[in-house]
DNA sequence: CTGCCACTTCAAGCCGACTTGAGGTCAAGA
DNA sequence: TCTTGACCTCAAGTCGGCTTGAAGTGGCAG
């Protein structure tokens, strides 16, 4: 696949599948011409590091999980990543339900309403 | 309370306190010489944007819901908030549960656990 | 064969959220 | 009174993750 094929398909810019590819996450198995061509598993790896920045992890940290062979990544960073995660995901759930409450809410500022804040200090 | 002391109790750098003063985040409601003072609740505020912050929510965003009267923001704001919150949290989740998988797991990379891709595809 | 234009490279720019550095001020302790 | 040093201001720097712009190249339709 041609890299505008790519792009079209997994919605993410050309300029981005190219500096992907400059900083190692992806890779491109050949060229015709100038233009870089893609094999069909390259969405798969795309979809991967989507959500992995979805999830807060940064590109070199996405990299160093999707190695082939390379640093494995040792089971404990793995578990402390997966408890980080849990804690993003428990301030997110507050603050999710803070937001739903305001929604609701007939206090004149949200930070007046006695209910959103006692959601918050959770 | 003096800017240091509230540095101190709540963990946030002093140049950062002056620069969520700058951004209109807080208020000191004083000054001893040149120093800054704050009032208690400049503690309840600070933790309220970290919570803010952990969400994925901009200082400018943080800013408008927290404005005590300014424009204040609209119910369907706040509810796609909330939503896009929920979406965060489903895709968070699901590489939480890989990460947990992959610290269990013998495949030679993460990539090649047949497990790994299929709860990653979800 | 020619020309178009989608692709290429490389360097520089941008955004959010801070941090850092240089140079200045002033409340308080000796 | 004088010194100290924690605070101040303002501009510039940093970092991650891209995007943009200028200048070049080459596959392919006509």
């Amino acid at each position: 696949m041609e890299i505008s094929e790519v792009a079209k398909q997994s919605g993410i810019p050309a300029s981005t599948l190219r500096y992907y590819e400059e900083r190692g996450l992806i890779r491109s198995t050949g060229r015709r011409g100038l233009r870089r061509l893609f094999d069909e598993d390259v969405l798969e790896r795309l979809g991967l590091i989507s959500l992995g920045r979805a999830a807060g992890f940064t590109l070199d940290e996405i990299a160093a999980m999707m190695s082939e062979e390379g640093p494995r990544i040792e089971r404990a960073a793995l578990v402390s990543k997966a408890d980080e995660l849990d804690e993003k995901i428990r301030q997110m759930t507050i603050m999710r339900d803070g937001l739903r409450h305001a929604a609701n809410c007939r206090a004149p500022s949200h930070m007046e309403c006695p209910s959103f804040r006692r959601i918050l200090r959770a």
